[in-house]
DNA sequence: CGGAAGATCCACT
DNA sequence: GTGGATCTTCCGA
């Protein structure tokens, strides 16, 4: 995307682990029109602005890994303290890249459902293995395709996102001005089973954005 | 130790 | 709108 304003050194600085010490809710709509910065040894940073996340509240979200506080070896980084990466791998193929939230060890977290490129555009598309032209949605819209675009993997489970120097942080970016006008809201995606949490409205995207995963309600 | 289900994506009808 | 791919995780027997 060479549209939009010009990245400035402002813009990739990291965020702080203070930015993730708030409820899931919160980091959610705070982190749309942020920068997420993955790095590759050698190469040119990858940089993606995040258009839409779904808040999971940990032990009271029947959505939630965390579930009444539930701990099993996957979902470990899930209590690390807020401002970390839990990665997953769902349905045995992709990868879910979430930003572990809250002050203490609730397993709360944000899941990056869809960006769109900033920098790097050629290599997001060479990862997900896509023919040119691409359409709107095609190369991160959905947590999956959005971890292909940037080749997250496991390998980054647990890491700390708050270090411009590491291989995968958050990034100051665009933050969303008037965030009543500009943030959409509606139920999140995929989770049928999640009986009362099921309509709760904790998906989050930037209004009129053509790079959601899908379209969005309010 | 078996099997069911999954915070998805894609191709196809 | 439906179903298959693909495999880790987790729970129950």
């Amino acid at each position: 995307m060479s549209k939009g304003s010009p990245i400035t050194p402002e813009k990739l600085q990291a965020l702080p682990m203070e930015f993730c010490l708030q409820p899931a809710e919160s980091v959610a709509r705070d982190l749309l029109g942020r920068y997420l910065v993955k790095r590759v040894e050698g190469e040119q940073p990858l940089i993606l602005k995040i258009i839409e996340t779904e808040a999971y509240l940990g032990k009271t979200d029947r959505a939630s890994h965390a579930f009444a506080g539930k701990k099993t070896p996957r979902t470990e980084t899930l209590y690390l303290t807020g401002g970390h990466a839990y990665i997953y791998l769902i349905y045995g193929i992709h990868h879910c890249f979430n930003v572990v939230t809250g002050d203490s060890t609730n397993g709360e977290a944000v899941l990056i459902r869809a960006g769109s490129a900033v920098q790097g555009l050629e290599t997001m598309i060479r990862n997900r293995g896509l023919a040119t032209p691409i359409r709107p949605g095609q190369l991160a819209g959905g947590p999956g395709k959005l971890c292909s675009a940037l080749a997250i993997n496991r390998d980054l489970n647990a890491i700390r996102l708050d270090d411009a120097h590491a291989d995968l942080y958050l990034a100051e970016g665009e933050p969303i001005c008037d965030p009543k006008k500009n943030i959409a809201t509606g139920p999140r995606i995929g989770i049928d089973y999640a009986e009362e949490a099921r309509p709760w409205p904790l998906r989050f995207g930037i209004r009129g954005d053509l790079e959601m995963s899908r379209p969005i309600l309010t």
